[in-house]
DNA sequence: AATGAATGAGTGTTCATTCAT
DNA sequence: TATGAATGAACACTCATTCAT
C-alpha cells in the first residue's frame, strides 16, 4: 500500500516536472524544441515522459490546458471583486499567465483538447462581462467576442515584444480596455471598405526586380 | 531599370508563381509545410525552387518582404488621405494584407531580414501618426509604439479566428482606435499589480493527474 | 577506465560494427558510398548511425583515426626490433593497412582531425629512422620525409592496382627500400630541369578533335 | 565553306576552353566540383559544356585522355635520348604532368576509356625500359610493372604533398630510380610475411572507448 | 517503472542532366 | 547553335516514437 502511494506519488511529480520542463523549453526554443531537451530538462528519461504523455502534442495539450486552469482559478475568484472589477482582473492574469508561457502560445487559444476548459472559462466571462456592465466599468454594446479579442491580442504584443519588453502586453490591454469603456466611441463602424480590401489584395504581385 | 540583374520573364513568372504559392500553402499548413508542396502548388520543380530562394527560409523572408511592401505602400499613398485618415487606412490595410497571409504571421513582425522595411514603414508611420494627432483623430498622448500594438493585436485575431470568422481583426481594430481616441479614456494606469503577477505565477501547480 | 564515458555493450558493438561496415562498404564503392548502405551493412538503422557519429565526415575521420591507430601500435612495438628491422616493418604493417582499407586513403594521410595520430607516429619514426640507420639498414642521408614518401607510394600502389593485384605495394616498399639503402646510389639529383618542365606545360594543348 | 568552317574552329575553341577550365577547377576543388564552375571558368555555357561531352565522366575521361596523350608524346621523343636516359625522361614528364593537374589524379591511371592509350603508352615503355637496361641505367630485373608503380608512387606524392611542397614527388621518382639501379639491393624479398599480415587485420579491432 | 539506445519516415538541399528559348 | 532555367533523383541529416535492458 505504501509502495503503491509512493509509486504514485512518485509518478505525479515526473508529471509536474516534466510540464514545467517543457514551459521553460518551449519559452526558450518555441514549440518546435526537441522532446529530448524537455527530457533532459526535467531530469527523467525519454520513456518516462513517453509514459506519461502519450505523444509530444498530448504533452502540450496538456500544458496548454494547466494554463487555461490557472486562467480559470483567477476568472472562478474574480467574481467575488468588488465594482465590477473582475473581468479586468482575469484579463490581466490571463496577461501574466501567456507572459509567462510565451512558447505555447500559439497553441493556447486554438488547442483542439482543450476546447471544454474554453467554454468553461467562457461562462465565467459571462457573468463577469455582465458584472462589468453593470458597474459601468465597459460598455453595454461589448461582447462575448470582444472579450476573446483582448485576450488574442495581448497574446500578440506578448510573443511579438518578446526579448524587447515584458510590459507591452499591459499597454495592449489598458488600449483595448479604453476602448471598451462606456464613453469611448462607436464601435460599430468598419474600419475599411471591401473595395479597399481588393485593391490591396491585387497588389500583391512581387516585384519581378 | 533596377540595380539587380533583370531575370528572364519565365524566371520571373516562376518566382512570382512561388511566392504566391508559398503564401498559399503556409495559409493551410502553416510554415512547417514542406516545401516539396510549395514547388508542386507552383506547378514547378524542386531545383527550380531553390533556383529561386538560396533557403527555405529566404523564401519565408522573401514572402514576408513582400507583405511589408504591400503595407509600405500603403502607407505611402495614405500620407494625402483627408482628415488626418491615413494611419487607419494603413491600419486597415495591414489588416487586410495579414487577413489574408496568415501563414507568415509568426514571422511578419520579427523576421530579421525585413528589418530596414520595418523601418520604412515606422518613418511613415511617425508622420501618419502626427497626422492623426492634428486632426484630433488620435489622443496626444499616443506614442508610436502604440501603433505597433495595434498591428500586433490584429496579427492575432487574425492567426485565432482562423476558419471561423474573417472579420474578427477588424473589430480588434475598432476597439484599439476607439482606446486611442482623444476623448477615450487615460492610459496611464498599469492593469495589474506585480503581486497579482507572482500570486498567479506561484498558482502554476500542474494537476497531479 | 579512460576518460570518455563508456558506452553500454551494444552501443559500442554498434559502433564498432558501423566502422567495419563504414570500412567494407568505402573499399567498395569510394568515399561517395551513402550513409544509407553503411547502416545496412552494418544491420542498424540512420538514426543509430547519426547517434554515434555526428556526420558523415566524423565517421570517415573516426575510420581514418582507427587506421593510424593500428599503424601507431605496430610502430610503438616496432622500437625493439632486432637489427634497426623496426622501421621496415611498420612500412610493411602500413601497407597491410592501406590495402585492407582502401576506401579510406583519399583522406588516410590527410584529413584533418587525425593530425596529432600522424604527429605521434612521426615521432615513433624518428626513433626507427635513427635505429635502422645505426644498423646501417637506412642510408644516414635519409630523412624523416622520405619515410612519408614510402607510405604515400605505397598508398598509391594500393590504390591503382586496385582489383589487379594485392601485392603490388609490396613491390613499391621494396623498390623504395632498396633506393634508401646506404649502398645506393646519391639521392641529391634533381630528376628533371625547370626548362623540361616547361616544355610540357606548353605542349598541355587538347585536341581539337 | 567558310561559315561551316569558322563554326568548326569555335567549336574546337570551346572544347580547348573546357578542357583547360576543367583542369584548373578540378586542381582546386577536386572532382567533386560541379560541371557548372567549369562552364562559368570556360567562359561558356552549361548547354555547350553538354554539346561537346555527353556527361561529366566523359568530360573528365577525355582529360585523362589528354594528360596520357602529353605523356606518349614525352615517350615517343624520349626513344631518340641517350644513353638510354629517354625513361626517366618520361618518368620526370609525367611527373610534371601529374604536378600540374593534381586535380586528375583519381582517375589518371585507372579511368576506363583511356585503357588503349595507356597501352600505347606501354608500348614505348617496354622498348624505352629494354634501352635503359641495355645502358645500365636500370637493373635487369626490373619490370614493366616496376615501372607503372613509379608512375603510381610519384602520382600520390603529388596528391599528398599538395600545398606543402611542389617537389616531393620529385625526391620520390629520385629514390625509386636509385632502388632500381643495376648495383641496388635485391628486389625479391617480399616485405612482410603472412602471419604478421593476418595478426594485423585482427587486431581491425575498434576502442570500445 | 525507468532508461536511453534504436528506429526510419520525413526534411531541406544539391547537382548532373535536359530542353525551351 | 548557344544559353541557362528547369528538373527531380539522390543525399545527408533530424526527431518523434518505440522497445530491449
Amino acid at each position: 500500500m505504501v509502495g503503491e502511494k509512493a509509486l504514485r506519488r512518485d509518478a505525479a511529480e515526473n508529471r509536474r516536472r516534466l510540464l514545467v520542463a517543457a514551459a521553460s523549453v518551449f519559452n526558450e526554443h518555441g514549440l518546435d524544441a526537441g522532446v529530448e531537451e524537455i527530457a533532459r530538462e526535467a531530469g527523467v528519461g525519454l520513456g518516462t515522459l513517453y509514459r506519461r504523455f502519450a505523444t509530444k502534442d498530448a504533452l502540450i495539450s496538456e500544458l496548454v490546458r494547466t494554463l487555461l486552469g490557472d486562467i480559470l482559478r483567477v476568472a472562478e475568484s474574480a467574481v467575488s471583486a468588488p465594482n465590477g472589477e473582475g473581468l479586468e482582473r482575469v484579463l490581466s492574469g490571463a496577461g501574466a499567465v501567456q507572459s509567462a508561457n510565451r512558447g505555447c502560445l500559439p497553441r493556447l487559444w486554438s488547442d483542439r483538447e482543450s476546447a471544454s476548459l474554453r467554454s468553461d472559462l467562457r461562462q465565467h466571462l459571462i457573468e463577469l462581462l455582465h458584472l462589468a456592465k453593470q458597474n459601468d466599468r465597459i460598455r453595454s454594446d461589448a461582447t462575448l467576442e470582444d472579450v476573446d479579442l483582448v485576450f488574442w491580442a495581448v497574446r500578440s504584443a506578448v510573443e511579438t515584444s518578446q526579448g524587447v519588453t515584458d510590459s507591452a502586453w499591459q499597454r495592449t490591454l489598458t488600449i483595448m480596455l479604453a476602448g471598451l469603456r462606456p464613453g469611448a466611441e462607436r464601435l460599430d463602424t468598419r474600419p475599411m471598405t471591401g473595395e479597399e480590401y481588393e485593391g490591396i489584395a491585387a497588389r500583391m504581385n512581387p516585384a519581378t526586380g
